[in-house]
DNA sequence: GATGCGATTCAC
DNA sequence: TGAATCGCATCA
């Protein structure tokens, strides 16, 4: 990893298609983002459309944000008055909604990442949605930016070979049911253990 | 204006 | 198990 600031190589069609499709994919993926860098490990899917636990079902600033912006978009939002979480707008023929970053497996930056985070064990730098942006500096004014397009933020196509599980959601109230969480089996870096 | 509620994390 | 503490939505 001599190169961690290094453009995205997924094309902006990355983006366009069923978000669900797209969390799936993005297991295996560099994320990279201003020196720092981690495969991703743990993603969320949401719809835009017919999905209770999706900001699209309560709030009208969401659907206003849907409808404005292009796939790829940045969207970043605080919850619980302490946490950004980070997702990226994915807009497709088959459907439209987010894909939430839950977790990453550090791959550089680790010095910068153990400074903001607090902690030394690399299991507790990137192990969660809350935990990944404190890590790599991502905080509101991120929101609304195609990150896509900056020279040092972008993501990296996964290698293959990935072992890749879908699980339910974690954390949410409604919409449980949907096996729309992914992530890459066996990992250190989860936020959670697979549901049985 | 006031109130309620989180796609969480950490210390107690 | 509960506190932290902010933006958004809803209601008075």
């Amino acid at each position: 990893m001599s190169t961690p600031d290094k453009g995205s190589d997924l094309e902006p069609c990355f983006f366009r298609r069923d978000p669900v499709a797209c969390a799936r994919e993005l297991i295996g993926c560099t994320f990279y983002w201003k020196g720092c860098a981690g495969e991703i490990v743990e993603t969320e899917a949401y719809a835009a459309e017919g999905d209770p636990a999706c900001h699209t079902a309560v709030r009208p600033s969401a659907r206003e944000f849907v409808a404005r912006h292009p796939a790829g978009t940045a969207y970043v939002y605080m919850n619980y008055g302490v946490h950004w979480l980070f997702n990226v707008l994915v807009k497709g023929p088959e459907g439209e909604g987010f894909v939430l970053f839950r977790a990453l497996e550090p791959r550089a930056g680790l010095a910068v990442m153990r400074r903001r985070r607090g902690r030394e064990a690399e299991r507790d730098l990137c192990s969660g949605p809350g935990k990944l942006t404190q890590a790599l500096g991502i905080d509101g004014s991120v929101h609304q930016s195609s990150f896509l397009q900056h020279r040092h933020r972008g993501i990296r196509a996964a290698a293959g070979g990935v072992p890749i599980l879908a699980s339910p959601r974690i954390g949410i109230s409604s919409g449980k049911e949907l096996p729309w969480r992914f992530l890459k089996a066996g990992s250190p870096c989860l936020s959670a253990a697979p549901a049985p």
